[in-house]
Formats: structure tokens, C-alpha cells, sequence
DNA sequence: CTCTGAATGATTGTCAACAATCGGAGCAAT
DNA sequence: ATTGCTCCGATTGTTGACAATCATTCAGAG
């Protein structure tokens, strides 16, 4: 394949980039307002594409603008991580059920792979939270992917993704349920594997629901 | 009410609401190529709030972008169609169950009203389809509305109500199933009226799903 | 005749200066 | 002391010029 080694990126789309880890990573703090001469010169581009890079990151929901006010970070607050997850159960639950229907024989056999390579990585690091947390990703990006479904695909990858990214750093210091994540993943490729897509999107929602629970109590306990 | 009577806007914000309503009523049509300096000399603007338009219209799906070649208006071919009322039928349902769970007893009475209020206006129009077409439309950003959820709010009535917009308009010669549709609301409003989200969601999803087959099959027969 | 590749024109990407707008400090009047 | 006004600095919005990149054309070699 001969696919160039080097993608030429504009300015703008790296600062996109960049302002997307910074903001994922809470370098840029949730509320923070981004000054556009600041990022400039710190980038060291001009503030034309640094101003495309906020109106892309604003299409991406990582930022509020408003007119002659400037952007600032938004604050994933109780309500908006609330809103997230019912979101993610609607539309994963769906990825999921169209996955069972449509993925083909090695898919299903490479996530099977997936999910034992997981169960490894947790029995070695002895459940250590930050590679299930990847490896979560990993799964859930596979049923995306399997639903064959673009418009599916870059709501969760493009966009919601980054949000629950986000929600992880925020909350990395709760442990999450790896064991308890890993069962259920196996579930739902058993029914996936079973062509069952009614089970599959129930499975998923049920993960989805059940992880925001835990999330939620998690938090009022440590606030 | 003590709204402003003139909200002052940006260009690019103007410039956006122009483009996206020029690609819904195909003035410009899907795949056909933005011109930047043709655009901005168009609209009388510069060629830097134009290019934030067009980032911001990529934001909402209705163009795609690629680097050094300009944007082009989205194709909406029947496989993007059918991803589109997949979604809609994954969130619109999860939006029908979150308004039966939380709205009030105002909110349904109007809805209700509403229902009537359309009833009357297809009986006076002897059918004719452009008012139900409006009529649906009420009908769900109200439902949107009463889920709570601002997320799943701004999705439907910013991004993908906007690719419906430009469906219908496609496919206005198809005539559209006015009484089965207002049939089918009227069993979700009395749903919710009942708080039962359960039955809501699975009218809203098969509401969905009935009006892509039969969009599908009038498609497939006018091709 | 076909293929390669260099010149060229058109289009997108970037920049720095200029204009418009907002928010707050300071001051005066009640 | 508080309210309202004015001015001013800081920030965002806009512009036109300049640089970089891509697509096309056309000349020439095989």
C-alpha cells in the first residue's frame, strides 16, 4: 500500500490537535477561556487558523463561543456527564445491535482476540486500571467500527469519545470496574457472534447505564 | 418578553446560516465545490469569516473538507440515508423515553394541542404534505425538547435536522404518509402522558424505522 | 501515439495590520 | 454609599496581501 508516510496537516488542524490534548488532559482547565493571542504566539502560528482550530473544536462540543466573548473550555459538571452517557447508551446501544448483524466472521474473531488480550493485561498488572481504561476504548471502538454505520462512527470516535476522554482524566483517581467491564464485554460479543442483535444492543445499553451508576455514586461519595 | 429585537451577529455566523440554508434547498447542490472567493464576493464578506463558515458547517456534516481542495457539499446517496435514519432512530427513540420520564403535565397537554392543531391543518389542506412535513418537524424538536438532555437536544435540532431538512427536500416529490404519521404520534404522546418510557421509545424507533422502508421503497420505484 | 514532467494558472492556507466591540476603572451626581 | 456615565485598555472580528499547494496544459522524449 502505498499510502504517504508523512500526511501534510494545515496549521489549523494541528492546532486542533493540540488544543484537543490540552484540553482532554486538563491542561486547558474546564471553564478556562481560551485567549486566541495567547495560543497563538505559544503555538507559534497566527490567529487565522488558530481561530478555525476553536470553531472545529466548538463543532466537537470541547468548547462554548460566544460572539465577542472569546471560547472557553466546558465544564463536564454532573449534568453534562449525565447527558453524555444517555447519549452513548442510544448510540453505542445501536452501534452495537448493527454490529451483531453485520460483523464478519474475523471480526468477531479478532475481538474474541481483544478481549483476551485484556484479560491478560489485567491478571499481569494485577488490575491496574489505566490499561483496562485503553483497552476499554479499544473494545468499544471495534463495535463502532463494526456497525458499519459512518455517520455511527464519527459521532462516537469523532466526538463523544473525546468527551468521555475527558470524563476519565477528570475521574482517574475513581477505580473502575475492570472485572466486572470484562465479563460484560464478553457477553456482548457472545451475542454478537450469535447474530443476536436485540441481546447485543441490551447488553450494551445495560454496560453503559451500569457504568454511569457507578460513576455517579462514586462521585458523590468523593465530593 | 424582552428578547432583543436585533441579536448582533457575526459575519461567519450570517454566512453560516446563509450556506446551510442554500445547501438544504439545493441552490447548492450535493458535491458540488465551494469556491471560497466566489462565496465571499457572493455574500459580500471576506474570505476569512467565510472559511470559519465553512468550518462550521464541516462541525454539522454538510460539507466535507479536505486539505488544499476545498469543501464540497455532502452527497446524501441512500447509503448515507439510510446511517442518518439509523442514528436518528437510536436518538429520537432514547429522546421520546427521556420525555415520557420528565416532562410535565403542561408540556403534554401541549403537545396534545399541537397534535390537533396538525390534525385540522391536513384535514383544511386536503392532504397536502408540506404543512405535515412542517407539522412532523414541531412534533419532534418538541420531543427533543422534553427529553432534558441538552446534548441529544443540540444533536437532533443542530446537526442532524438539518440533514433531514435536506432529505425532505429531495424527496419532496414523494408523497409522505400524513395520517399514519400523526396516528403513530398520537400513540407517543399518550405514551409519555402515561410516563412510560418504554413504550414511547418503541413507538419513536419503529415511527423511525417504518419512514425510512417506505421512503426506501418510493426511492427504489422513482429511480 | 503514449507517457513523463515541467511551467502555469487557479485555489487554498497563512499572516499581520486595522476596525469594532466588550468589560472595567475612575469619577461625578444623587 | 450607590448608581450611572465616560473613557480607555484589552480582546475579538475583519480585511487584503502574500505564500504554498494543487490541477491542468502542453512540450518533448521514447
Amino acid at each position: 500500500m502505498a499510502t504517504p508516510l508523512v500526511v501534510e496537516k494545515t496549521l489549523s488542524d494541528k492546532a486542533s490537535l493540540r488544543l484537543t490534548e490540552a484540553i482532554i488532559t486538563g491542561e486547558l482547565q474546564q471553564g478556562q477561556k481560551l485567549s486566541e493571542a495567547d495560543l497563538a504566539t505559544r503555538y507559534g502560528i497566527s490567529r487565522g487558523p488558530l481561530r478555525e482550530a476553536i470553531r472545529e473544536l466548538e463543532g466537537m462540543r470541547l468548547v462554548k463561543r460566544v460572539p465577542h466573548a472569546g471560547a472557553r473550555v466546558i465544564k463536564l459538571d454532573m449534568t453534562a456527564l449525565a447527558d453524555l452517557y444517555r447519549v452513548r447508551e442510544a448510540l453505542e446501544g445501536m452501534a452495537c445491535r448493527m454490529a451483531a448483524e453485520q460483523m464478519s466472521e474475523q471480526e468477531v474473531s479478532a475481538l474474541f482476540g481483544l478481549l483476551d488480550a485484556h484479560e491478560k493485561q489485567i491478571e499481569e498488572s494485577g488490575g491496574e486500571s489505566y490499561f483496562q481504561s485503553e483497552g476499554d476504548f479499544d473494545f468499544h471502538f471495534h463495535i463502532a467500527q463494526g456497525s458499519r454505520n459512518q455517520m455511527l462512527i464519527d459521532l462516537l470516535v469523532g466526538e463523544l469519545y473525546q468527551l468521555l476522554r475527558m470524563c476519565r482524566y477528570q475521574t482517574s483517581h475513581l477505580r473502575n470496574r475492570t472485572h466486572m467491564a470484562l465479563k460484560q464485554h464478553r457477553q456482548m460479543v457472545e451475542a454478537i457472534a450469535d447474530g443476536d442483535g436485540d441481546l447485543a444492543e441490551l447488553l450494551m445499553r445495560r454496560h453503559i447505564s451500569g457504568a454511569w451508576k457507578s460513576i455517579k455514586v462514586m462521585m458523590e461519595e468523593n465530593k
